[in-house]
DNA sequence: TGCAACATGTAATGTGTTACATGATTCA
DNA sequence: TGAATCATGTAACACATTACATGTTGCA
């Protein structure tokens, strides 16, 4: 169900092609749901069908421009309203520090490590994004909190992954029995 | 993939049931990778066939108990050296904020005081977990690591969310125009 | 003229959820 | 004896990724 919210969200701004919303994706939106062209096509073709959206025009290639009608805006916005979010969520990252115990404790240094040098390459690239400049449009604005978001979390997931080095290099760690 | 590994991983602690593989998902590494019965009853099975896993024992009402065998070692272990972490994730609480400004500004500010309130609880049942007793196995201390991933992302989404009140009650946010 | 980017679609496969289906054991 | 929990499995459906398939436009 996300996924067809996410692209009535995507068209309420204005009307775009289904490639627009897809490269909208990618720039964007896909941090918090990534979604690729095989998946799009079908899904605003359903919600074209489904008269939540309707073509409004065509360009060049073939392009076929899509516009929110009421009836999509309604769904969107009743949908914010109205259903709790959705808890459950799949972190590989996450998994592997379930399981980091069965690495040797240098190659969870290692792999810290690595995590650690992904973050600060995450967190330069969102930074360059926040000192860019910035419409005052109220959705522009939505998109600036969700930067916050990821600015703060990336941040959090650095400071934990410093002090999760300094754990498997402790001896607490590295003379820790096998699990009873 | 992951779900495979993740199965792997818990039978590297000691052998289990399915069922005391699905509890364990409940409890603890749901947490990264949720799961249900219908998804790992048929991969228990999988991994069975491929010889990652071995059937060691039986209990009442026809319990099977699944142990890992050292191929099952070798391959999870080999995942966590060499595989890249998978970066895509999926946040229906993140998808939300980006589509906050189609509400109005006092139903996102409402939305956002339900946010809080959830991440308020959450963090409350992690601090309590983590005032509980802890073994110095060094699976349990990973699980100390993971436990602290938790606890540092839910204070920060909090402060976020905290922020994020601020900026939907403010003149910049109530006054700003429609999309461009 | 050849390559990159634009532009759309379907099919096959893989992953995950929900529903269906069954039965044993424990405890109040 | 009835309910909760333990215990396993399959089937139907929904969602997501990858591969297959095709054609256009702009630019170097």
């Amino acid at each position: 169900m996300a996924l067809r919210h996410a692209l009535l969200g995507i068209l309420a701004e204005r009307p775009r092609s289904g490639w627009g919303v897809l490269k909208h994706f990618e720039s964007t939106l896909g941090y918090a749901w990534p979604a690729l062209h095989g998946q799009i096509y079908p899904e605003l073709a359903r919600l074209r069908d489904a008269g939540l959206i309707e073509q409004s025009g065509s360009g060049p290639r073939g392009a076929k421009e899509y516009t929110l009608t009421e009836a999509g805006s309604e769904e969107v916005r009743t949908w914010l309203r109205e259903t709790p979010p959705s808890r459950s969520g799949r972190s590989d990252p996450l998994l592997r520090v379930f399981l980091l115990w069965l690495l040797e404790p240098d190659e969870a240094e290692a792999h810290l490590r690595r995590e650690a040098d992904y973050l600060r390459g995450l967190l330069a690239e969102l930074e360059t994004v926040a000192a860019g400049p910035r419409e005052s449009t109220r959705n522009e604005l939505a998109y600036g909190l969700a930067l916050d978001w990821g600015l703060r979390e990336t941040r959090a997931r650095l400071a934990w992954a410093e002090a999760a080095i300094a754990t498997v290099r402790s001896p607490e760690w590295r003379d820790a029995p096998a699990p009873a």
